[in-house]
DNA sequence: GGTAGACCTGGACGC
DNA sequence: GCGTCCAGGTCTACC
């Protein structure tokens, strides 16, 4: 017999729209299902992995009650295994890291202060991994690669180092040789890099990645960003992407996709370093919300081209969401 | 400080 | 089925 969890969520919460706002929800072990409506993946707990389908709007047998749920509907977690007391408060942590239960409606109101075109569809939470390390191991796999290669390198990642089908945590990495992750994994050269990274995760507080550091709002945007450039295989657009995941929303990863969305909806001409320095000058007036305006432009520009992002199959459109492909139609 | 080229993989395309 | 080309951000060497 599984354990059932429910968690209450802020007010506005809207599991579709929160979960399906960035492509890391299509990345494995993540597994949006647009036909239920639920969210599933295997979670790292003491006890070992469990995997959890989380919903909003369901009824006693986990059946969905509607279509139309309610804003800030409890979520129902349900584990397939039972937990123990430690692991419920654990898992209770991940999850609202995952979906971002951390901003709240006044947090979310601020954001539509600044930017009210996205106060009508509520728009504000970015999905992200229930761990920093997952988030930035998941953003050196989406560097100088095309986003089906991304999707592999992740799934390989879970099926080969991975327990139970989960991420695999930064001392199984550890462990693991960059020659392993080159050939199981295909992650090419990022091989001894992701080895490095895991490395320095499990140093932690001693000469290595103090998590809680980056995760504390104490600590500043200059110094998080001086500390990520500083790791291997993070460079000012990776940095600035695990900026975001952390939080922090006043700088813009611009690549590729930036370049196009500059060209392409924002009718910016010139070169390429052109083109970036015109977008980051066209959102410089959100200030600390920067990265949030720019994302959720070009999330709207995904969704008018291949539909509601909740509706994405993580096998069929999810392979094609980037603009690369879009402006291809 | 700025720039060129190498680093790998997978998909598209031509034959 | 095979070979070639291309996209993608980081890193290093060089000017």
């Amino acid at each position: 017999m599984g354990t059932r969890l429910s968690i209450t969520p802020p007010k506005d919460y809207v599991l579709s729209r929160d979960v399906c706002s960035y492509g890391y929800f299509l990345l494995w072990p993540n597994f949006w299902d647009p036909r239920a409506g639920t969210f599933s993946r295997v979670m790292n707990l003491p006890g070992g992995p469990a995997k959890v389908t989380i919903s909003q709007g369901t009824d006693a047998r986990g059946e969905r009650a509607s279509d139309r749920v309610k804003p800030g509907t409890s979520l129902s977690c349900v584990f397939d295994r039972a937990l123990a007391t430690d692991e419920k408060k654990a898992v209770k942590l991940q999850i609202a890291r995952m979906l971002r239960l951390d901003e709240d409606a006044a947090h979310v109101a601020a954001f539509h202060k600044v930017d009210p075109r996205w106060k009508k569809s509520g728009r504000a939470r970015l999905f992200r991994s229930p761990s920093f390390f997952e988030d930035v191991l998941k953003t050196v796999t989406s560097c100088n690669v095309t986003w089906p290669g991304t999707l592999s390198m992740n799934r390989r990642l879970c099926e080969v180092v991975g327990k139970g089908g989960g991420f695999p945590e930064a001392r199984a990495i550890a462990r693991t040789s960059p020659a392993l992750l080159r050939s199981r994994c295909r992650v090419g050269y990022r091989d001894a890099r992701i080895v490095e990274l895991a490395k320095l995760f499990v140093a932690g507080k001693k000469g290595g990645v103090d998590a809680a550091w980056f995760e504390d709002p104490a600590t500043s945007d200059e110094a998080i960003h001086k500390a990520l450039i500083d790791l291997p295989g993070i460079g000012p657009y990776a940095a600035a992407n695990i900026m975001q995941l952390l939080g922090r929303y006043s700088r813009l990863p611009l690549d590729t996709e930036s370049v196009r969305h500059g060209r392409a909806v924002l009718g910016f001409k010139g070169s390429s370093a052109q083109v970036m320095k015109r977008v980051h000058a066209h959102f410089a007036p959100f200030g600390e919300n920067a990265f949030r305006s720019y994302w959720f432009e070009m999330w709207v520009h995904y969704e008018k081209k291949a539909g509601p992002a909740h509706l994405w199959d993580r096998d069929t459109t999810g392979r094609v969401f980037t603009a690369a492909n879009m402006n291809k139609k």
